[in-house]
RNA sequence: GCCGCGUUGGUCAAGGGGUUAAGACGCCUCCCUUUCACGGAGGAAUCACGGGUUCGAAUCCCGUACGUGGUACCA
């Protein structure tokens, strides 16, 4: 075992977004950083919420990520079980939770769902719209602090259901440091007596987070920001069951923020950017209720892992230097939570894009070329000459900043375009020009050898003898073999697409620009 | 309402008492290229506001505003 233990713990319950991506990427990267171990661990204690296909999801959305975890449900560990539906069946969480009763930190309380919106109406004026179940209230509400201690034997006895709320402190203020953050203050009585164990039997977050870390000997625990109020519960506990030394180092990392606000879900349809690592077929995450449109996941949308984690690591988090693209390994050598950041990040779809280009460029053809093969044989184009393809990728890697982009950008490699940008040619076109195309056919027909220099030489040639510069046959030439004004030197494109289908498309055009 | 956390160009951000306040994305101009990109050179644009402390504040302190989170038998 590590001396370093750091724990991703997803709720299986809906789709991993960009927020939970990046927070498993800090944790892992500091893990790795520290020599330590990278544990992932379910929390599926909401069974209500609970979605089938979500936990592999996730993992599904790690290894796509280049993330392997040490410990997991997936990949075993001695520290399991790694689900804590699976930990409520060994009794741990009832037995802690009986536990702060008997030590009088934890009470029993009876109080039936109705009854609590009651007292939340009840209770509720202008200055305190949502009163709480805190050292105001609990004394007249129905539990073991309130009830006599015969009673609430009975109504144990009798198996009514209750929960189990921790008794908060009065007057006491709970600090501990943060590693973002520095030292956090809470006063005990602003926070209410939260629900530590379920009437189902299941923990709450509060009460299993500390049993779990304590459990699997969580060194580091990194979490969203959304966590902070209610930590103050997690060190009382950690004070109460096992001890504050024992406690782990936290860390709550910022929000990223959309467009106008928190980024929901929903800004993915909203805004036209994806918000999910990769899309789920199980249950479509990115689908908007409404519309009924799916967005797609980065990995959908044609972004390589690389660029994202690079991408991700970067909202939040820099070098100190001047350096954007980092390798994996380079964000785990240099990785530091002195550098990460106490404010949110907006989220930046020009500029996450732009990561994705830098890395097409950076890339070697062959580690992105499979994913580009795929996505050509889904648009009906097979691949028959690998060497070739890779070749033509090569030449137009630079033009493209998603994956799909390939196709746009080389399709006229492989087929005749479909459409001329006639609108291009129109304005100057005439006889002459005409004159020069059919010759240089003649022309193309008699060349020894197929290769750009030679087609090169030939069309200049040609343009000379016939008086017209060879730059303002150049764009109808481009028009005729790619469709529009794009793409790599022409005749690089009429090498690489053969004799054959360059005479051809030149003689559909002319056909077509006849009517110009 | 109360509590927590935050605030350097439109966005990501460096800088943490003295700087011409880095750099990147995006935008604009020019060069390269008779295509589109890539590449190169420039440009516009910033310390939320108000008080202190100090010879000097983006930087330290206090307010205010704004943003965001929590205030569930959700995580």
């Amino acid at each position: 075992m590590s001396t370093i233990r750091v724990r991703f713990a997803p709720s299986p319950t809906g789709g991993l977004h960009l927020g939970g991506v990046r927070t498993v990427l800090y944790n892992y990267l500091f893990a790795k950083n520290k020599g330590g171990d990278f544990i992932v661990r379910i929390e599926d204690t909401d069974q209500s919420r609970f979605v089938p296909g979500a936990e592999q999801y996730i993992f599904d959305c790690l290894k796509w990520c280049g993330i392997e975890p040490d410990e997991s449900p997936l990949h075993g560990g001695a520290y399991g079980p790694y689900r804590q539906s699976e930990r409520k069946e060994q009794g741990f969480y009832k037995k802690y939770a009986d536990q702060l009763v008997m030590e009088g930190h934890a009470y029993y309380a009876f109080d039936t769902p109705e009854e609590l919106e009651k007292m939340r109406s009840d209770f509720k004026t202008a200055e305190n719209p949502s009163p709480q179940y805190d050292h105001h209230l609990r004394m007249k509400m129905k539990n073991s602090l309130t009830l006599t201690p015969a009673v609430t034997a009975q109504l144990l006895a009798a198996g009514t259901r209750h929960v189990i709320r921790i008794k908060m402190p009065q007057g006491e203020t709970v600090s501990f440091n943060d590693m973002i953050r520095g030292e956090i203050k809470n006063e005990t009585d602003l926070v209410d007596d939260k629900v530590l164990l379920k009437a189902d039997g299941m923990p709450t977050y509060h009460l299993a987070v500390v049993v779990d870390d304590y459990l699997m000997k969580i060194t580091h625990a990194f979490r969203g920001e959304e966590w902070l109020p209610s930590a103050p519960v997690h060190v009382l506990l950690w004070k109460y069951l096992f001890g504050l030394n024992k406690m782990p180092e936290w860390a709550h990392l910022p929000l990223i923020l959309g467009p106008s606000g928190k980024l929901s879900k929903r800004d993915g349809t909203k805004y036209g950017f994806p918000v999910f690592a990769m899309n789920w077929p199980q249950a479509p995450v990115g689908t908007d209720p409404k519309t009924n449109e799916l967005t797609e996941g980065f990995k959908e949308k044609g972004f390589l892992p690389e660029a994202f984690i690079n991408l991700l690591a970067l909202l939040g988090w820099n070098a100190g230097t001047e350096q954007e693209l980092f390798t994996k390994e380079e964000l785990i050598a240099l990785f530091s939570i002195d550098r990460v950041h106490s404010g949110g990040a907006k989220f930046d779809y020009e500029k996450a894009k732009w990561f994705n280009h830098e890395w097409i460029k950076k890339l070697k053809v062959e580690s992105y070329k499979l994913k580009v093969k795929v996505l050509f044989e889904s648009k009906g184009i097979s691949i028959s000459d690998d060497e070739k393809f890779e070749k033509i990728l090569e030449l137009v890697k630079d033009r493209c900043t998603l994956l799909p982009d390939f196709y746009d950008q080389s399709i006229f490699f492989f087929t005749d375009p479909s459409t001329l940008d006639t609108d291009a040619v129109k304005p100057k076109w005439n006889d002459d020009k005409k004159l020069f195309f059919t010759g240089w056919i003649n022309a193309l027909n008699n060349l020894q050898s197929w290769d750009v220099a030679g087609i090169e030489h030939s069309f200049k040639e040609l343009a000379t003898e016939k008086n017209i510069k060879p730059g303002e046959l150049q764009s109808p030439l481009r028009i005729m073999l790619v469709g529009g004004k794009y793409g790599p030197p022409v005749f690089v494109i009429a090498e690489a697409i053969g004799k054959i289908a360059t005479i051809n498309r030149i003689n559909k055009a002319l056909d077509i620009f006849a009517s110009l």
